[in-house]
DNA sequence: ACATTCGCGTAACAGATGTTTTGTTAATTG
DNA sequence: CAATTAACAAAACATCTGTTACGCGAATGT
């Protein structure tokens, strides 16, 4: 059958490829990953697949950094300092909305591949870890503008970070129970009581 | 060869499958969960599994469910009233200890399928459902004793397994960074600033 | 107009995987 | 002590996996 050949450029095609990685991630998880899988999500067959990625690591490193970069691009750089550039920097992680939720169900989905592969848990410690410092920022300008009560920055981050991965999970696993308003409504909560606290 | 016979109960041997089971997962996620590897890891074959699991889903679910029992069982039923008892009851969910990890970590790696398979979801929904439950008991009775000060108990119940599930999933991706003594500082700033909060 | 390259379907391939069948040995039963 | 059955190993099986080889039409350059 005559195909419509795509004289799209190489590159434009590979993010298409990725974009199927994604679906197929999101609605099999890693361990339905095929390529047959992701071949027919995208109409295509693995001959186009091979083409554009010479091994099935290649494909699924190439879709898992664009999507790290997707969803860098997605959010802002910078965020307002002080309590309110806190608050906005978390509701990005949360999954929120339809494409929140289905990159986090991804993420989630690579914590069992990444604690098989000492490799892939180095990449989400050293990730994990920025996130961490990201947030300590933000506690550290909130405190400064008298928003927050002192405490130790690395643990409050710590902490704020291990809340919201574990209302991601809880989330994705009963979202039902979790609509955006009730994950907005903790969140809200968990600032108030944080600048509530007596040192 | 003349293998040795095992005259022994067969539920005995179902939980000595099971416990193999564990073991693959445990050191490599369930991507890496095959039955020739669950077989070479009882030095068998896989004549004897499907002996006595006529599927691997039949294998997979015993062996969770086991887990989660032997889970249960290793914690006591009961904990004392009050702060302390919701302390006790959070730190046997922590990976403090190598056991604890090492089924922590099946549990994390669980949840990818888990996210794939409605009906593994579903399960997944009903058991932090019921987590919640259990630490929201031990939040009103401390509320009650007045060890913490007065807030929604399904909302702090929520807040804090969301944070012991976060916390655990960052230190299982990044062991080093948290040490048991580390885990336990954290959950106990946590539950100290639960208690200090100015309803 | 012709040669070359690109894009991609087709299909073959070897290895792994879950399942089924078959055979053998040790316990159990009558 | 024969007969049956439980407990496996061994191997065959069909299916699925990632990878590779091949072919053909369309675009592109000359």
């Amino acid at each position: 059958m005559a195909m419509a050949r795509h004289k799209g450029d190489h590159e434009a095609r590979r993010r298409d490829v990725s974009a199927a990685v994604w679906r197929v991630l999101a609605s099999h998880g890693f361990g339905g990953l095929t390529l047959r899988a992701v071949a027919t999500e995208m109409g295509a067959t693995t001959g186009l697949l091979t083409h554009y990625f010479p091994s099935k690591k290649d494909l699924i490193e190439h879709a898992l950094t664009l999507l790290d970069e997707h969803r860098m691009a997605d959010r802002p750089t910078e965020f307002p300092d002080g309590l309110a550039g806190l608050r906005a920097m978390l509701l990005e992680i949360l999954p929120l909305t339809e494409q929140a939720v289905t990159s986090n169900r991804i993420w989630v989905g690579s914590w069992d591949a990444a604690l098989a592969n000492p490799e892939l848990a180095a990449g989400h410690a050293v990730r994990y870890r920025r996130s961490r410092e990201r947030i300590r920022t933000q506690v550290v300008a909130a405190q400064q503008l008298d928003e927050l009560p002192p405490s130790d920055p690395d643990d409050t981050a710590t902490a704020l970070l291990s809340f919201v991965l574990g209302l991601i999970v809880q989330t994705l696993l009963d979202q039902a129970a979790f609509p955006a308003g009730q994950q907005i409504r903790l969140l809200d909560q968990r600032l108030a009581e944080l600048a509530r606290t007596i040192q």
